[in-house]
RNA sequence: GGUCUCGUGGCCGAGCGGUUAGGCACCGGUCUGCAAAACCGUUUACAGCAGUUCGAAUCUGCUCGAGACCUCCA
């Protein structure tokens, strides 16, 4: 957070604005206040791949926002009423449709669910958003949001249900400026043989209130029905309620690029008469074998299968810093191909990584630098790196390139003085800890002395069989060593270990 | 069909006109009683064709291939 360490760099972060489809310098609308609201997880299902790149994403985006020295508010949703099977009218709310199946109260299961989201997002080391509002606990704000775009005459009422007029919106606004949709084609692509579709005016129109159908269990009054808000209904009015109007940064999924975020763009233009923020934000999508990892293909892989290895899919169980440093090695709006063996390359790395930090405590400090000037280059490219539209992996190569510089430093190859090892051990703090959020997970409980202290006990038994070539003894303890898990390696400068 | 994105070495993945990306694997070396590990070093690219340019993975056109959105999905 000391800010004078970064000063100059600071104004300088350009970020893909996905409305201008272009790189844009970042300008806080009331700076240093940063607003960001990004579309939360439908609560319905457990957590998989694809919410662990999003909810890293933005981590890293609200990481880094706040390590610049803005004061960030940052909004993510929970989505547990409103996000029906499909627009059609028999189309079921998800929520109520998994607690239909499982016979449990709705807010269960959306309980149920938000606790397992939160639980995986906490061990990927996502930091919990300032604000988490839930849909169903602004019903309020959504109809009066609903009523502005019927005062402002963008929306019918038909059989209780209200609709937004997207066609007479697109006279006066442009709907379809963040998609590039073009409304001629939605009409001429939109399936409009679905029952839902008779009570709309239009078939690109899209539901702002829905009334509730006899069985429909979700419901809450309002001045037009019994009924349930329409699923792009809780972002707007729950963004526009925390985070003012317009605000800084809207995010989410890059499917969710339309329909929801393009319908935002149009409610609050209509409600609040203007677009809701100044910058869209929008995350690739993981895929598997080349095909988008989704719900509807069935080829998802949940976060709890891949901390396991349950998993047909898997050879291995992938713990949850591997996941994250396999992420952050690509690029956000890039699309990020799975396999089992990217995992296992991102494993080694990220070991590699870790290791080189306790490596840098055992250098020899020396009077003469010789690292210095590449020490302030690896920190300046790490910061440069972020401020190129949070280009992880190149923040990612130059720390690698600090690794090389360690090891060739404990084979004394380099030198390092004090200060140059303290300027290390900083830009780990700076950009492993705080910024990419890396947690080192050899790290743990409280038995860790005591395992260090019967480990190196062997060890120092092995050692003197060794020095009096009894090499069965010293052989067997390495092996037996090596039973539990825990390998002995011998290096030049003595004997070290790790587990497993 | 419409809109859009992308094709980089064995794999993953940066790159946005001229410089080694990086990781993993491979290979060579160092270390070692042996082994493993670790470390150091190094090889293999830009889908194809044509064009612009002194110079193109990077710009333009065409061809081929893959994917996303248009219905729910992060």
């Amino acid at each position: 957070m000391e800010k004078e360490n970064i000063i100059g760099i600071e104004n300088k972060l350009m970020l893909f604005n996905t409305l201008t489809h272009k790189k844009e310098l970042f300008e806080p609308i009331h700076s240093p206040l940063v607003g960001m609201y990004v579309c939360g997880p439908t609560v319905y299902g457990d957590p998989h791949l694809g919410h662990a790149r999003s909810g890293i994403t933005f981590d890293i985006i609200f990481r880094y926002f706040q390590h610049l020295g803005y004061k960030v508010r940052y909004v993510r949703n929970i989505t547990d009423v409103g996000h029906l099977e499909n627009d059609a009218e028999e189309g079921e709310d998800k929520v109520a449709k998994k607690a239909r199946l499982e016979r449990l109260e709705p807010m269960e299961i959306a309980q149920y669910y938000t606790n397992r989201y939160h639980q995986f997002m906490d061990m990927l080391n996502v930091k919990r958003p300032s604000i988490e509002p839930q849909a169903s606990g602004h019903i309020i704000e959504q109809i009066a949001m609903i009523e502005k775009i019927l005062e402002a005459g963008f929306a019918y009422e038909k059989n209780g249900s209200i609709y937004f007029n997207v066609r007479k919106y697109n006279t006066e606004h442009h709907y379809g400026k963040l998609s590039g949709r073009v409304i001629e084609d939605l009409l001429s692509t939109t399936r409009s043989n679905l029952a839902s579709q008779a009570e709309k005016e239009s078939p690109v129109d899209f539901a702002l209130w829905k009334k509730a159908s006899s069985e429909h269990i979700m419901r809450w009054p309002s001045p037009w029905s019994e009924g349930f808000p329409g699923w792009h209904a809780e972002c707007t009015a729950m963004s526009c309620k925390y985070l003012g109007h317009p605000f800084d940064i809207h995010g989410g999924g890059m499917d969710l690029l339309f329909p929801h975020h393009e319908s935002e763009i149009a409610q609050a233009v209509a409600a609040y008469h203007g677009d809701p923020c100044k910058y869209w934000v929008h995350n690739n999508m993981i895929t598997i074998n080349g095909q988008k990892m989704g719900k509807s293909l069935g080829n998802f892989i949940t976060l709890e299968e891949l901390f396991s290895g349950q998993h047909a899919g898997l050879v291995q169980a992938y713990s949850p810093m591997t996941i994250r440093f396999f992420i952050l090695q690509a690029h956000y709006r890039s699309t990020l191909d799975f396999s089992n063996e990217a995992l296992l390359s991102a494993e080694k790395g990220l070991q590699r990584l870790m290791i080189a930090r306790h490596t840098l405590t055992h250098i020899h400090s020396s009077s003469t630098s010789s690292v210095k000037t590449e020490l302030e280059e690896i920190e300046k490219k790490g910061y440069e790196a972020m401020n190129d539209d949070f280009n992880t992996p190149i923040t990612i190569a130059s720390l690698f390139e600090l690794v090389r510089l360690i090891n060739l430093g404990s084979e004394s190859k380099v030198s390092f003085t004090e200060e140059d090892k303290a300027k290390a051990e900083w830009i780990y703090a700076e950009f492993v800890d705080h910024i990419l959020g890396l947690k080192d997970e050899s790290i743990s409980d409280g038995m860790t002395d005591k395992v260090d202290g019967l480990v190196q006990m062997l060890l120092d038994i092995r050692s003197q069989a060794k020095a009096r070539k009894d090499f069965s003894t010293s052989d067997l303890i390495r092996e037996e060593l090596q039973e539990l898990g825990i390998r002995v390696m011998d290096g030049k400068d003595g004997v070290s270990w790790q587990i497993n």
